[in-house]
DNA sequence: ACTATATTTCAACAAGTGTTGACAATTGCA
DNA sequence: TGCAATTGTCAACACTTGTTGAAATATAGT
């Protein structure tokens, strides 16, 4: 998970180009990173960051690699499973190096195709298939996994990236359990039919 | 609503460049579209863009200037207020001129703070106003607030911007369904205690 | 100390940006 | 037709961008 520290002179600062990249992407955006800009954070000359990492798109690409690892649901109750899920990335997001990774993504993803299509890349390879799992042999994968989509790219947006103070006023620790009240019906509508809850809520046997 | 035709040939060429400009942003976010990009849709000049407008920034103030026009909902059920809602938001974003500006501000707002701030405004002084009303006096009219914005937020950019595939496969019709089912039960627990269905599910008299 | 290698600095490039002001063309009015 | 105002064109500016190659410095091995 985390890196040993380098040895070597070079790959120190190697290190230190990609940590000031990492945190100015996720602050400001691909495009709206210079080299430059990378260069001064890393405090080194600007050609290096070219030297070490070829361009700056493969330097994006470097630093912008992850895996979400998402935990299995299949056979969790819609509660558990949406607690599980937003639990889940809440902690990629409020950890720093995923989160930094995440909202480079999402910040560059508006006007940079790469990061737009590793986005896509991300959902259809790593949330897609957990969702499916999820609902079973229920026709409604797709939507689901479409609703589920919405809530969770629309709370990290509105909190990390635009800073709407209605998600930005929200406390850490409450945002795991506000995600999972919104995740929970979607998951639940999800269901095969014959697993859902009847309508007028008699609990079932 | 849809402006008379321009009569002088100026006031033309000025709507052939607020066109271009409306439509290159809304495609590609404002700090990728150059003026000579605008400048070549709208056949002419790049400096006839400045001269008609002033500076790319407030050609680009110009265009992005638009009303919600949400609703009231005061008053009604959960479900009702829900379709209002997602019908009202899928209106604006299936309308050429409306949805070009909302996908401007989306895409831009990411590294472009004045659209996030344009955005931030737009949600303080339309949305979570007619959110509170709907609320009454329940306390939790900030959280009901930061999940619709979620919802919202999530479908416009998964749909629009990233194109997602489980978002984009929607056909229009069936999109404002879907996003009144994520919307209800979020709407629901936002209202007062007193007005809540029971949890068993008994219904009101 | 001298050499060979690893690491960094510097200056410059070609291309693209928003913006400006001087000039040319076109239009409408007398 | 001639004059004046409107509208459009052109070339250039100052600046920033990613990238390059040669030169300078620092480090280590003998």
């Amino acid at each position: 998970m985390t890196e040993s520290p380098p040895t070597t002179r070079s790959a120190r600062t190697r290190a230190r180009i990609a940590d000031a990249a990492r945190a100015l992407f996720a602050e400001a955006g691909v495009t709206a990173t210079s080299v430059r800009d990378i260069a001064e954070r890393a405090e080194c000359d600007p050609a290096l960051v070219i030297r070490y990492f070829g361009s700056k798109e493969a330097l994006f690409t470097a630093v912008v690699q992850f895996d979400l690892m998402l935990p299995e649901l299949r056979g969790l109750t819609p509660g558990a499973a949406a607690e599980r899920l937003a639990g889940h990335f809440v902690r990629i997001w409020e950890t720093r190096e995923s989160g930094e990774k995440f909202q480079t993504l999402l910040r560059s993803a508006t006007s940079h195709e790469p990061s737009a299509e590793r986005l896509r890349a991300v959902f259809a390879g790593q949330v897609q298939p957990v969702i499916a799992a999820f609902c079973g042999e229920g026709a409604s994968a797709g939507d689901t996994a479409a609703k589920v989509a919405s809530v969770v790219l629309g709370v990290a947006l509105g909190r990390y990236i635009l800073r709407l103070p209605p998600l930005t006023g929200i406390a850490p620790e409450r945002l795991p359990d506000l995600i999972a009240t919104s995740l929970e019906p979607i998951l639940a509508a999800g269901l095969p039919a014959r697993l859902q809850p009847r309508e007028d809520g008699d609990p079932s046997p």
